[in-house]
DNA sequence: TATTGTTATACTCTATAACTATA
DNA sequence: TATAGTTATAGAGTATAACAATA
């Protein structure tokens, strides 16, 4: 953390280690926003192995947890708009992970399901995020982590993402 | 804390309620996802009423307390390349928060200090930030909000955001 | 008219690499 | 050579708006 003070003169400013974080220290929506990019970027580093990104990843998951779904309801459930979507899907369609089918009751809406290759892909991402989820277990007591869910849902919910 | 059930009619596909998260609806890391998004959204709303976004406020808060660090500094501490901060800082001098000073002893450093406009932003920020913190206090029993800050102080650290 | 999905476009945030000026 | 800061550029990731097909 605090490398061996080198023998250079008193840095002239506020270095790194100095710096003073004032009530940051103290806030959760600082620490809140910490954790999540390290951990984002751990999981990134886990599933980058695989080449598929946040995205893509969490497209599949839903997709094999709900076969079927459209892209309007994937995109609710991802939290974004449908827009954003289709770039993601035209990819994992187009490497054969995501097979879309049109609907016959509604011909507006396609259903999306996973190719095989997709489900494989879903077995192997979802070890990626079992060990992902050890790694973050590791730093909760077990006695906590119920009350730590419990929190973050709460902030999830009451402060909502997008409101008017 | 939750809100009431509206009364609309049951949807036709697998809609928003209808869809299955799976392992993720006990997975830290997409709780640990949803709340930050939910906290920073909520942030960026209040905030937005100034005119500042979150790079910004950082920038600011950390050179309100940290007269005089320099921009690779400030960088550290942000978590960021310098190279981020050279857009934000231009804003922020061209706006009159954030005065530049060359230092004398080593030409090539910067010394960041907020103008007096500055300062009345940054405790005008500091409000907000305030309001905001309070609004994510109301989510955390106070006997549990130690324990879950470590927890999430835990993750950042034991998770390096860039490892290699 | 309303909804599903696409296209076109633009904006934010960020990083890498090459540059300059100093050291 | 190494460091502080800038510039140029690129790439994720996202949203808005207008659109075609369908309801």
């Amino acid at each position: 953390m605090s490398s061996p003070t080198p023998d250079r003169e008193p840095p002239p400013a506020a270095e790194p280690a100095d710096v003073r974080l004032g009530w940051f220290e103290h806030a959760v929506g600082f620490h809140l926003r910490r954790a999540q990019e390290a951990s984002f970027a751990a999981f990134k580093q886990r599933v980058g192995q695989v080449d598929i990104r946040a995205g893509h990843f969490a497209a599949i998951v839903l997709i094999g947890q709900n076969p079927g779904i459209t892209q309007t309801a994937l995109g609710k459930a991802m939290g974004r708009d449908k827009s954003s979507l289709t770039p993601i899907l035209e990819d994992l369609v187009r490497r054969d992970f995501v097979l879309r089918e049109r609907s016959d009751a509604d011909r507006r809406r396609y259903g999306l399901t996973l190719s095989s290759h997709g489900q494989q892909a879903w077995s192997s991402l979802e070890r990626c995020a079992a060990e992902h989820e050890r790694e973050l277990a590791r730093c909760i007591e077990p006695e906590d982590r119920e009350r730590f869910l419990q929190i973050l849902q709460r902030i999830a919910s009451v402060l909502p993402p997008s409101s008017p």
